[in-house]
DNA sequence: GTACATGCAAACGCTTTGCTGGGCG
DNA sequence: CGCCCAGCAAAGCGTTTGCATGTAC
């Protein structure tokens, strides 16, 4: 399964070049909206099937907040933050914590680890301040 | 919202009792199965509640796989370990690990952390063995 | 011409909600 | 009597699928 076996089709590319300019984890809609912009006549069923398509080749990665999904194009292993209050999700990178996780994974007993991921529970700013 | 508010009908008591017995991570059906046997006449509905105003309150823990939310009553912190052939979940409980991640996370600018939990990805013995 | 992508609509599965009746203070 | 909870069915929402059409090699 290598990257030349994709087909780079036109859509492929817009939500591509959607996710390396969002500013954030957009979910299917925001991915859809976004990329409705230059293909008008783009259909969401694409859009899911491009995402899926997409995640499975290992150009994207999907994140899944409380039982939506979420995509984002940084494959730089890395956490994320989420807050309680308002739902925003932010990258967080810290290699340490990357490397110390999977050191204590290669550890468990009848496990093959392949990848680790942390998520930090709090309140961001925005809603710290709004108290 | 003291623990002392929470009215436990006899379904709150039967789910919170199936939690503590089920060894894994049942979902809404699997609750559902489970506390039929005692009260044959449970809707779907009130599980669903049920486990929600549990989770509210404290006493249970949600956590979501691949869009569907599943249970546990373990509160004490801990990580869990996901197989990427067959889906199973697993505890696991690093003390260390939790320190760590907290540690880490009060250092992130402009974030209040509250928890933090660690998801492993890999393959699972027996599906090591499958292959 | 074959294989695979698209667009559209319908179907699907998990979850929530509205309503009515019941239980307990 | 008032309040909250249970049961039931229907609605809601995110997602997947089937099918006919289109497009690239």
């Amino acid at each position: 399964m290598k990257k030349t076996d994709i087909k780079y089709t036109n859509q492929r590319i817009e939500i591509l070049d959607f996710l390396k300019e969002f500013d954030g984890h957009p979910t299917v809609d925001d991915v859809f909206e976004g990329v409705r912009q230059k293909l008008t006549r783009i259909s969401k069923a694409t859009v899911y099937n491009n995402l899926r398509f997409l995640s499975e080749k290992g150009l994207i990665k999907e994140v899944n907040v409380k039982g939506v999904s979420r995509f984002e194009s940084n494959m730089i292993p890395h956490h994320h933050t989420m807050c309680l209050e308002c739902g925003e999700m932010k990258d967080y990178e810290s290699e340490e914590l990357c490397e110390y996780a999977m050191k204590i994974a290669a550890e468990i007993d009848d496990f093959k680890i392949e990848s680790a991921d942390t998520n930090f529970y709090g309140i961001c700013k925005k809603c710290m301040e709004k108290e």
